[in-house]
DNA sequence: ATGGATGAGTGAACGGCCGTTAGTTAACGG
DNA sequence: CCGTTAACTAACGGCCGTTCACTCATCCAT
């Protein structure tokens, strides 16, 4: 009996047991599942240097090695989860979005909503917008984000209810301004910050020049 | 002669050569030199996690363990560390805000200093304001940058040249407004952004209310 | 002058986690 | 029954934080 250096487990599953390989041709769920795993630690550890291929192996019990038959290296799984999430969350803003009936509602929407997940998934959103690997990588996709509120301020602006100007420098002040609010919340949760409502009222009448409420 | 496992050199010591130890009362002077390269590497890496302690002796050439005569442990080094950078940088926007006549030129002074602080030393100011430390440790002492801030905007309303009202509340729209575009150039230096100066003149012009040129 | 205390700094080592490679095993489809 | 898919075990090499015992040089008291 050898009890030396159990190989690499101890896993957290939550044991209802053994889980079974997948069925012939589904070797890609495994994949989704490492990607899931990947966020809860991220949002978790809010540090992308931070997670370990280990430790998300652990999270799903599985072997490490298993995470390289679908990801090439520890960078190409965490590229693959902030690309998932970052689609996710544009979905969702797009959802919100589209709630709403007057474009000022719709853009204060966006933002909103934006916000209210930054708080939610605060360890997510540092990751993705103020991780070393913004660095080390392009993250590309993220630019879509900033286009639809660009995009969203237009429409203001089109529909007379923003002092026409350049969409896009208006677009820029007001997710500078907005990415800061949130940004500090995350970073300093036990300040006593007023309601992000009405900061975000604040910024979109004074830096949008949009009426609100 | 056993060249396996050079202890843990290595070093990049310029190497005009051969640290000497410090003299009797001296002891001090190293624990300087630590802090020192600490706050070179944190810049680097803009990622306090991925400071380790062998790192910055290396760099200063001295044995992993003598960190410990200094700090009781990492985290106490990177406190210092922080807490030293913290106080040089209120020095420096404090002289900025000097040399400038009025409260609105002083404010302004103020912000941009800190701006070109942080364009310069990006890594230091992602440790500083965005790094997972904030949540394990309550550095207290970054209160006093906002509350300098507060106070010069509550000037610029006594002085009659902001609109009255509540000092905290502008002062913490235009403090989010401003890390948020600092933190957004900082993490995506590669975008082409417009003048630093345009825009806080925009945030002092919308948000505080301030006449600005 | 001299010898013990003390300050300044080492060297070696322990235990741990990590990324990654190489070779292996078990189930399934044809 | 055989090849392919899905996953595993073992291991290498590396960096890390931290502890412990140690070496010098210097200073002070005798």
């Amino acid at each position: 009996m050898d009890m030396s250096s159990p190989p690499d487990h101890g896993a957290p599953r939550g044991n209802g047991g053994a889980r079974g390989r997948n069925p012939r041709g589904q070797g890609e769920r495994l994949r989704e599942e490492i990607i899931t795993a990947a966020l809860v630690l991220l949002d978790e550890l809010a540090d992308d240097q931070a997670l370990s291929l280990r430790a998300v192996a652990r999270h799903i019990g599985i072997a490490a090695t298993s995470v390289y038959i679908h990801f090439a290296d520890r960078d190409a799984l965490v590229l693959a989860a902030l690309e998932r999430c970052h689609h996710d969350l544009v979905r969702d803003i797009d959802q919100a979005e589209a709630a709403s009936p007057d474009p000022v509602a719709r853009l204060r929407g966006r933002t909103l909503c934006l916000g209210r997940w930054a708080h939610e998934h605060s360890g997510l959103y540092k990751v993705m917008h103020e991780s070393t690997l913004n660095r080390r990588n392009a993250m590309a996709f993220k630019q879509s984000l900033a286009e639809r509120t660009t995009a969203a301020v237009q429409r203001c602006m089109d529909a007379g209810l923003a002092p026409a100007g350049d969409a896009e420098a208006v677009s820029l002040d007001l997710r500078a301004a907005v990415h800061g609010s949130v940004s500090m919340r995350v970073n300093q949760p036990d300040l006593p910050w007023p309601p992000l409502e009405d900061q975000v009222d604040r910024f979109l009448t004074k830096l949008v020049g949009v009426p609100v409420s």
